[in-house]
DNA sequence: TGTACATCAGTGAACGCGCGTTCACTGATGTAC
DNA sequence: TGTACATCAGTGAACGCGCGTTCACTGATGTAC
């Protein structure tokens, strides 16, 4: 933490001053990539001096990691918040149409969100804080996975298993998505993967 | 392409430089990550002068992208092999197990692949090579599934969108991989999803 | 195979810029009365 | 609500380092005979 407060007074104009740099911080690493943004440009994008940053933060590390659990905590709460919505029985498709919605709609999230993850696939404690978020995720859509008594198939095991699935394909679409940019498509192919993973196979043909 | 070559000699000399810089790179790369790492650091490691790198790279960029291509179409070459072993009749854990074992033996390879991912998504021209060699290898998985004879799901349509969702799969799997460094799990999970993906539905359970 | 010459490939010193980091200062904000 | 004071938050100049980039030079390599 930069400036350790021996009050825990934090004032709004402080309070803004962070939240600016966050926003503006976003925008300059999805738009140049963590490793080629200077604190001087976050700052300058911002509108602030390079001591503003200091003021706030101890390096780029800090703010990037600020910035991904910042985001990170609002998805998953939106995501939970789409699950939450049917009633006991799970629709899948509906379901899914609004997971995706939230999962898939910005991109720049998704850069930044990778930037992240090879960055904490070289520092094992960031890798820790994000597999723990990971684990939130998937223990939300196991549970409405339980409650909604999906049948589920056996090659995956359990409701956790089913999770673990539903997170790979989310991911594996990322990655092309990141890729080719086009959403739609990855919406569509998302839908299809899970309806794959999760349903039953009466619909196999040679 | 650094320095034009006006006659097209090229000496034993310059190619071996040209190697020794590029595996150094690879090392450098995959443990600092590409952002954090300079030209100096991968001279130093390669044991020549940064003048030696100008010889041979106009910068880190062109540098990145002949190490990508190089490694990358190897490991094509080595999928493409696994694939060929079987006879006609496709054994697909066999298979699976064959192509898993050369996807996801290398985790330094994992992270400079991953690297260069969010380079691409961010450099249009980089994001079209990366995918046409991403639409080599789901060729080749494709032919070997029609040539197999491969029972299909529905959901997924042709041969083409299984190959789709092998990749989509590995990708999943190597997110995974990236954050807990479990080889064996990755392993073992990947083949549970291509299980659920290619295999009908036969074992579903409630 | 050996020698002489031409060209090439890598050296390493030098230059300078970008930017990380610090810090004395000042306007902004909050508190007390 | 207003004023006086204390503390805080951000400013911007200054410093210096790391490193990208260049280039005259030299030892290495290749060619011709």
């Amino acid at each position: 933490m930069a400036v350790e407060q021996t009050t825990g007074r934090v004032t709004r104009r402080r309070v803004r001053t962070r939240a600016n740099l966050l926003d503006a911080a976003f925008s300059v690493f999805a738009a140049k990539g963590f490793g080629r943004v200077s604190i001087e440009e976050v700052c300058e994008a911002a509108g602030y001096s390079r001591g503003a940053f200091y003021s706030n933060f101890d390096s780029l590390d800090e703010l990037f990691f600020a910035l991904y659990r910042q985001r990170a905590d609002l998805i998953a709460e939106q995501v939970a918040d789409a699950l939450a919505l049917d009633g006991p029985g799970l629709d899948v498709p509906a379901a899914v149409d609004r997971v995706t919605e939230v999962l898939l709609l910005d991109r720049d999230w998704l850069l930044v969100k990778t930037d992240f993850l090879v960055h904490a696939a070289r520092e094992p404690e960031v890798a820790r804080t994000l597999l723990e978020h990971r684990a939130r995720l998937r223990q939300a859509i196991a549970d409405r996975l339980a409650r909604g008594h999906t049948p589920l198939r056996a090659v995956l095991g359990d409701v956790y298993g089913a999770a673990h699935a539903v997170v790979a394909a989310y991911d594996g679409v990322t990655t092309q998505l990141l890729l080719d940019g086009d959403v739609e498509r990855a919406r569509v192919w998302l839908k299809q993967l899970l309806t794959a993973l999760l349903t039953d196979g009466s619909d196999t043909t040679v």
